[in-house]
DNA sequence: TATTGTTATACTCTATAACTATA
DNA sequence: TATAGTTATAGAGTATAACAATA
């Protein structure tokens, strides 16, 4: 091993705990390995998940259209797919009105799937907050929606 | 290209819009890579920064320490320090009392370096949270803090 | 025998380019 | 000619293992 001895002592410097920017970048890799490893744990991934979640609210969408919605690149895509449909969750079928594209739709096991993966995720996000009490959660909720929002126009509801 | 056409229209799904943990990942990496971008048409780097802000607080530190304060790998931070010292930023010595052991100092072009990198660091911040007035950025910070604190007591003061 | 700094290596996540089949 | 899905490849970022010098 490279760090043999944990030394809790050592701090990280005043100048990037003051700084929102630090903490966001760590923080939001902190939860996204806990994810990876609670989903793993249920031999699954985080990215089931989102796909699912994409299918679960709008059925029979287009390979193009799950990728898009969730900023994932479109060739990536399809291994998760290929994964999730050898897991018996969802189904591609071609579009007989445009035989290039593929409707992917949610099976009765893929919401059951589903269940299961919110649960672990919400797992995660109750330990990972466990500082906040609910209305700070709310809070903080409310204030990165807000961040999003400002950068990203597709959060504007 | 593999996404020719922009589709603003197609809206993440509303489960994860939802979910305090996944706004984090996305931000989280988002901010990261803005500030990837902006540090690199500087010619640096984000670590960069957070090797010179240690220094600057506590000059003098041994590799191992700086790496620990960081969170980063001792084996990753070698290449960031020999950057540094190739631009002429900071000073490598031998420990007198232990000859295993590098003093790493700021010289006093690091300090003018650092000062460069902080005004970057902040207009990257800035614009990221052009979103939220200054009450709601320092509430944030709050908030943030206190789930950074929760979740590895290094930031606990 | 253990530790510091170092080098080499492997692995994950993601971006890019090129291919096919359809339009 | 352009698009949807696919495949293959390459890159950044990071973690792991092994090594030499020193304790």
């Amino acid at each position: 091993m490279t760090t043999p001895v944990q030394k809790p002592g050592v701090k990280p410097p005043y100048e990037l705990v003051c700084s929102t920017a630090y903490l966001l970048k760590r923080l939001g890799g902190k939860i996204k390995e806990r994810s990876l490893e609670a989903f793993e744990a249920a031999g699954a991934s985080p990215y089931h998940h989102t796909v699912l979640a994409v299918l679960a609210e709008s059925p029979r969408e287009t390979q193009a259209t799950i990728a898009d919605s969730l900023g994932y690149d479109r060739s990536w895509l399809v291994g998760l797919l290929d994964e999730l449909e050898q897991a018996g969750l969802i189904e591609r079928k071609r579009d007989p009105a445009d035989r290039r594209r593929h409707l992917v739709s949610l099976k009765p096991e893929g919401k059951q799937k589903l269940d299961d993966l919110r649960a672990i995720s919400r797992g995660v996000e109750d330990e990972f907050l466990g500082g906040l009490d609910a209305d700070e959660r709310k809070e903080l909720h409310e204030l990165l929606l807000q961040v999003a929002r400002h950068n990203d126009p597709r959060y504007s509801s």
